[in-house]
DNA sequence: CGAAATTATTTCAAGCTTAAAGTTTTATAA
DNA sequence: TTATAAAACTTTAAGCTTGAAATAATTTCG
């Protein structure tokens, strides 16, 4: 997935971009995960599931979770298990729907929350530091495009 | 780390190109991770590994799958240990220096990756369908310049 | 109502991933 | 030489990740 293309001719183009922009996200992601373990003794989807519950005050569900991170229902389950183990996270049954339980952000966990966030964001100030805020904002503009063609087709 | 920003101020732009960017990479990894298991019963792991064997006939040093792919050393041991025991790769001692192998697709392999590449590369085509050649080759020049900055500090 | 389908979540097995510690081999240099 | 360091790799423990199967609660509808 990080190689180059195999071979050479029409649509290559995408392919290589493609490859480029994993090639990115890995550098980037794997130098975040690093200074969020020697700097807050935490890990990239912690960070992650906190990062959704500071937005929503209110709690989300564990689907909700899992819709908004990408990843699997079973995944969440382990990572908030163990925020809940630490005291960052509650997980509350609810009246209306006993299938599902809120999930929030303890009082530790929001201010845990927001020291690390404010670490991050100037991290990703650094790494990305040759990308100008122009520039950043035209790529993100391209960027937003890429979902709307296929996801969603089932 | 695929949440929005969590204020707003200076600095911000870059901050969410990056979410993005993770994001957008999540999403089509995901999506090529499930089509490399139902049509292949492979893994983007086991793919990764082929591709760069791919390109290099001569085989590859353990640390040399590792850096290129950007993954730990012993994350290659456990995926080259199976692909081995599948038959698609072999591991050669050297004689010079028995410290390393010498690792290698074999006919078989090289035959069941070219297929997958196949596919592969008209998925991320469809997949990225909305960007066009010529937006790519732009996005991939910018992109180009994301790591020169601050990798390589030691 | 009550069976069947749906929804929300957890559990499980297998594999991926890292950092750190351990093994073996090679290189350095006192 | 021969200790010591360095290099290449493997092993280990802990956690992440998925897809599939299992549970439990709710909804649908005959």
């Amino acid at each position: 997935m990080v190689a180059g293309p195999t071979s050479v001719g029409p649509g290559k183009d995408r392919l290589r971009l493609w490859i480029r922009l994993l090639r990115a996200s890995r550098t980037i992601e794997a130098e975040l995960r690093e200074r969020l373990k020697k700097e807050f003794d935490t890990t990239l989807p912690r960070f992650d599931v906190m990062a959704a519950l500071y937005r929503s005050p209110e709690g989300m569900l564990m689907s909700d979770l899992s819709r908004f991170l990408l990843v699997s229902n079973g995944n969440v389950t382990g990572i908030v298990d163990r925020l809940v183990s630490e005291g960052l996270v509650t997980r509350a049954r609810r009246n209306g729907d006993r299938r599902t339980s809120m999930v929030r952000l303890t009082e530790e966990g929001s201010k845990s929350f927001a020291a690390i966030a404010a670490a991050h964001e100037g991290w990703v100030g650094e790494l990305l530091g040759n990308v100008s805020e122009e520039e950043a904002r035209r790529l993100t503009g391209m960027l937003k495009s890429f979902r709307s063609n296929w996801e969603g087709r089932e």
